[in-house]
DNA sequence: TACATTTGCATAACTAGTTATGTAATTGAT
DNA sequence: ATCAATTACATAACTAGTTATGCAAATGTA
């Protein structure tokens, strides 16, 4: 198909979804070929039959990676032609266990012999090729087991978006910002505290004049982040990582992540020797950032804020 | 799939199902992601219509190799959401011209910034996995393009099958089996001849006793076919090839081809120079099955039978 | 110029799967 | 012992495709 040459790898989904009808419509014939009655899509069924001889019907569903109504209908179906019978003994009548009939093993005799011929097919054209179809599939799953494909999407998305994310040190014109960002998550979740409005509304006063450094994130030149780094009062070497917020429209965008880098490496360049925070453990998404900068938790420090539930400390 | 591994390689069909509704149950996830009202199945036809600008149903179905009535569908449930419009100029009234709205363009941009994400985590899937599943696709349509699956099945079954297939001498218990068979495809195609019934009613008298041979085919001890090597009257080292018959419960089984084998190697043994034969051109297989063994055509030698229109030679 | 054939498309009916739902039987908890 | 929860299954309704069919418009041909 010359139009998956233009398309890309986008296509995977379509060009996958093509080459199955290709191979199930081929496979359709080959049951006519060999005079058998068949239909492909029982195939999975009747093979777990002839290995399990009786199983009940979810059972089937789950070894075969298909729906309990799928198996429930194809049973019908091999029923109506007489391969398979129902109802055998069992004590819980909810369960239909089923088997093949005489007929059924008859028959497994020949598809047996055309399984043959269908695994040297495919080997014949594994080895004509030199990307190996069955081993790549195997793989896949394997992959897409792991991480699926939707998890590596958004990866790629968060990390396109970042780089158009800028951090810049605190401007006046950022001063709005500072406050409507932090206001907007405190309110959210907590309620505004005496504590707060000292710092948003005077961030010259209480963070920049001590020495501390206001990040802001910048994504399409509108500031949607923004995070304080705060000299604490005992020592010349500690410094504060407070009032971190992250625009919710701007999320998944890794800002969080880059703000705090940010954070850290100017703590670093100042000769801090630990950085502290505070939080609370409903912000699952903010203490998991946390613990991937670094972060562990500190237990018993005094802190003026009711919202606070945990305390974290980097040791740089 | 722990019922791949047992199964082997005839679940290919079965093992692409599944992989394919993974992957587009992951697309339409991906979509819904990016905050964009769209169905995965809808991207060919939306991809073919940003490149085209615009394009009718039936050419969009032949470029991304669906149905017409797929497309046809896909385009009215695109025009409901607003991305598309329809019945663009054109002097043929039959043909329904598309192409994007300005809303569809718009939607566009964001697609492209979406599919580079997506192509970005396929090709990190690929550069993870030692099997290439993409470039494995590609190999497989080629393939199967050029010898299909069903092919590819049938000659594995046909050499399974000529393995069971003895090729032994004749004896007078296949007397009957001689006549039979042959009489059975005779009468079918053409009348019986005068020159047919001599031989054989009595092969002794016109076939063996004058230095000819005859093979029988057994299937599963059954003779299903019969072929005789006559000696030529005007020379020594001339045979011809006549009267071979194959039941048409056992087609495909080779037994043609390895009756023919049987032949040309029994003349050479005996010293043959030619083996000619006669036959018609209505029988299509047989002929081929002829040029297969090394025959070429002849003209213009003399010849009992009505319905021979083609003679052939083989020189050994 | 008339009429048969072909083309382009929509619609209907089918296929092989899915999820959602209802029901009877069984199990678990008080 | 009773009642809620769970389980096994069938059935219904949906999805994304297919083939079959019918109709109107265009084309080809005598």
């Amino acid at each position: 198909m010359e139009f998956f040459n233009k398309v890309g790898k986008v296509a995977l989904g379509s060009r996958l979804r093509l080459m199955t009808a290709i191979i199930t419509d081929d496979a359709a014939k080959i049951y006519e070929s060999y005079g058998m009655h068949f239909s492909p899509k029982w195939f999975p069924v009747f093979y777990t039959l002839m290995n399990e001889k009786e199983i009940t019907i979810t059972e089937i569903a789950t070894e075969i990676g298909h729906s309990q109504p799928s198996v429930s209908k194809i049973i019908q179906e091999m029923i109506a032609t007489g391969l398979v019978e129902e109802s055998l003994k069992s004590s819980d009548k909810r369960r239909n266990i089923v088997g093949l009939t005489a007929q059924g093993w008859e028959f497994s005799k020949e598809l047996k012999l055309q399984l043959n011929d269908v695994e040297a097919a495919v080997d014949g054209l594994i080895s004509e090729s030199s990307h190996n179809l069955w081993a790549a599939l195997e793989e896949w799953e394997h992959l897409l087991e792991q991480k699926t494909l939707f998890k590596r999407v958004n990866e790629q998305k968060k990390l396109r978006e970042s780089k158009d994310v800028k951090i810049v040190p605190f401007e006046s014109q950022y001063l709005e910002a500072f406050k409507t960002l932090n206001v907007e998550w405190i309110s959210t979740y907590f309620e505004m505290e005496e504590a707060d409005y000292k710092a948003l509304d005077n961030p010259k006063e209480y963070i920049l004049d001590k020495g501390g450094k206001i990040f802001v994130a910048l994504y399409q030149n509108e500031p949607l982040g923004v995070c304080a780094l705060i000299k604490m009062n005992d020592s010349e070497f500690d410094f504060e990582m407070a009032k971190m917020a992250v625009s919710p429209k701007a999320q998944g965008k890794n800002i969080g992540f880059l703000l705090g880098q940010a954070i850290v490496n100017s703590a670093r360049e100042q000769g801090a020797k630990k950085i502290y925070l505070e939080s609370n453990t409903i912000l699952k998404p903010a203490i998991n950032l946390y613990y991937k900068l670094g972060f562990q938790k500190v237990f018993g420090l005094p802190t003026p804020y009711k919202r606070c539930n945990i305390q974290m400390e980097l040791k740089i």
